[in-house]
DNA sequence: ACAAATAATGATCCAGAGAACATTTTGCCT
DNA sequence: AGGCAAAATGTTCTCTGGATCATTATTTGT
């Protein structure tokens, strides 16, 4: 199952969670992305609006990509949701 | 299929075709996103490193969101490359 | 409960993005 | 070629993210 984000809150949970599941420190995420754990706190919080190349560092680090798809294409997810 | 970005230059790439399959121009997708042309401009061709909340203002008035799912997991595309 | 590891946050500086106007350049159509 | 619509780009200002130092709060393991 692959995670949505409409927003920078969404986005920061959905790295945050993939950060766990590596077993990984913001401080290790943080060096391995070029980027400090301050930032990595910050992104994870949604306490800031992040710049694009930021998340693209921090994706590349947890070795995820973005796929743009059309809204509305339902997920198993919400089926999930639904039954 | 949808559109993978790794970069901000993908980035562009993607929300110019999808902004031009909805034929939209640069300044109707601006008024929608609640933004200015010149921003759009500026992102369709990666003049500047923008900022989250701009582009999900933007996948928003297109009606895309962002899937981030594990790097490597091979494609249509990929397969098309090879075959 | 305690210690150790991890995350959150305070403060300052600087670079750069977006707002807000504009004009110039490019592309397309007939 | 000429004209119009669309995209690119110039400029100034303001605001804020990230870098860079730090310390405090919180979580986790035992």
């Amino acid at each position: 199952m692959d995670q949505i984000a409409r927003t920078t809150k969404d986005l920061g949970n959905v790295l945050r969670k993939a950060r766990k599941a590596r077993n990984l420190t913001q401080a290790d995420l943080a060096t391995l992305a070029g980027i400090w754990q301050r930032t990595v706190s910050n992104i994870e919080t949604s306490a800031s609006g992040a710049k694009v190349d930021t998340i693209f560092d921090l994706l590349a680090a947890l070795d995820l990509e973005l796929h743009i798809v059309p809204r509305s294409k339902m997920t198993l997810g919400d089926l999930e949701d639904i039954f």
